[in-house]
DNA sequence: AATGAATGAGACTTCATTCAT
DNA sequence: CATGAATGAAGTCTCATTCAT
């Protein structure tokens, strides 16, 4: 239960949360949060106006709902499908290409969860410290860490935290310009998508972690 | 003169605009654009709002003037310091190296417009189609191939326009998020900023571009 | 319900719509549609303004409504007090005055409500095709068509169709002057009103049905 | 000088006032005076608004001087081409023919005009007590008068001053809904225009002058 | 006298939020 | 608990009129 959320008790309650939660999604695939009424997402649950209010203090509490959805899909989506195998003796180079193809995947199809969140944080960022949205970025930090670990004697750098940090910003970066935004500049700049797209990535990631520092 | 911009021709008009223009300035470094009303845009340039309307035809209109100040603001402050210096025989990471210091220190300097600008499109895409925006970032785009073509002798990668296109892609995307907002995930992943960040981007940059690709 | 208008699902929303009405109805009493603001309506009725935009899509919404109130006023008055009775050997002159004469009375009474959308019809005829004020006028003319055809024995014009129209025609201009601006030119010209105007005008359709074409 | 207006005493006011109230006529086969701004007024006229309220004290004060240019043009026209010319034997009906004829040509060829005060006076009758307009329909009503009482020997009716009075009263009404508003409702019940309008309403009067009141 | 920039009241409309049922 | 009607602040925009130049 996040910020601004109520408490829902009973079961009835948890079945409201699930249709508010579901038209939402389907809500913001068409358009962004600002431009989604409270008026429709009710519709849209097929509940009143006010079954909305019960279940969070305002609009604004919508928004870690979100995020909670993308990270069940996530979840799922990864529980679902084998996950990224790496073959013991695998060149690092071709690890992080499965990494950013399969990142890419899961990004494209729940581009617009992350859209909304994203702008949002960018429109309120006073209100939005949303400390989901700031996990959620450090998780994939995280991970990026882990892999940049695992290869790092593949790894030229010498400062491994600040190479993993810059790898995580970056990562982030290239996936939200292209991933949220596809029909934007700059997204626009580099006509490709998918594995195309996500093998670039990679091989800039790789050469970055293959390049010494200067001295 | 943008769209939807309309004609000045006393010198009374053109101190308005400037102050309208000042005035839209000053609130795009509290809020966001969205946030901004058109009263509260008269009534920091101490004006009515009538005004304003005599002056753009919508609210809308006022996007292109952001972008506008921007780029006056670009050319005042390339025309006061000196360029970017490349000396004959200098190495090509060292002249990404300057490059993305200046970069960085422009876009840090005037953030608050280049967000207005940024966040407009991605919140009303249909509208802000915004020629200026995409021909702004196409232009970035150019210089980037210019130099890419300039070193190409130093760059292993053989599709230069697909390598041209890429990197001009991460540069934007690589400003728009540590630049724009900077007090934001994923912004907040890597904790430095200024020629550390700058560099760090530019031997991504360079590493890029010296890695061959795979056969 | 008409268009532009909101379904009512609840009572306390009919009522809400009535006091609408009743508001509109009032004020437009004293001014024409286009000097009425929302804001008025919504004060008239003791209500928000946003109530208002709750039923009516925008004001022109309201537009049908005042025909449809006239409509109902008519019917109740109509079911009220007794028809026209005509006698079986009535005389064709003493039923035009008797028709003439109730006409008079009827449209006297809810000037106001015609007024309005009379007026709106004139100043903005492209929205306000209004189809139920066409329909008005259309069926007045075939009620006229009606008692010229029950007579056509009396009647000496030779063209049925178009005496008809031209004495719906004349009917409708008729009272449109005299009876919606009463206190206007040229209404003034003839200083009379009630039986003794319904009286002339029966007289002049009479004698008009009476006068065989020339040859 | 009509109310509202203000004095030209030199040539160039004077010269002001022409193109002021050339180009209100021009606006006017466009839209309703409603619907024309000051400013798109002083446009046409290629002045500056503040001309504009040099020469009139307000919008308002514009609405005389319709009427006059109406009447200028109707006095050239009637100067110009032959008037309506009776021969001595001619009888009534063709007589009304006559003028019916006429007057719908003259009506038809300024229709505008007519149709932007008789708005005028509609939508503000406390203002517009306009006594230019009252006046003019009185003069028609004069010409009526004159027209019956020369015939008075072919006149069955007994009251002339009010025969007269109705007749002057129809046949305004008659003029002003299918002239004015030649497209709208009641206009439409008739779809003729013309000497074929004409003659049907000369026909009406002619009928009606000859009907002998009831006793 | 002319100019046209500036004014600001006021109109329409939206929508997050409240509250009586 | 749910409902959805009602609220009203706030936003955008228009235009008759004023006034400094």
């Amino acid at each position: 239960m996040s910020q601004g959320e109520k408490p829902a008790y009973q079961d009835r309650s948890r079945q409201t949360r699930e249709k508010i939660v579901a038209a939402l999604d389907d809500a913001l695939r068409e358009k962004s949060f600002d431009q989604v009424s409270v008026a429709e997402i009710a519709q849209r649950a097929d509940i009143a106006v006010g079954t909305v209010y019960r279940r969070f203090e305002n609009k604004d509490a919508l928004i870690p709902v979100i995020l909670e959805i993308y990270q069940k899909r996530l979840e799922a989506w990864v529980a679902g499908e084998s996950g990224i195998e790496i073959e013991p003796d695998e060149d690092l180079r071709a690890v992080l290409r499965k990494i950013m193809r399969k990142s890419w995947a899961i990004c494209a199809r729940e581009a617009h969860l992350l859209r909304a969140v994203h702008l949002y944080s960018r429109l309120k960022p006073d209100l939005a410290d949303s400390e989901d949205w700031k996990q959620y970025e450090q998780a994939s930090a995280q991970s990026i860490a882990a892999v940049i670990n695992h290869y790092a004697s593949q790894v030229k750098r010498k400062n491994l935290k600040r190479t993993s940090a810059f790898a995580a910003y970056m990562f982030n970066s290239f996936f939200i310009e292209k991933g949220l935004y596809p029909e934007e500049a700059p997204a626009t700049l580099f006509p490709y998508s998918g594995k195309t797209l996500a093998d670039e990535f990679a091989d800039m990631l790789y050469a970055y972690l293959r390049l010494p520092e200067e001295k």
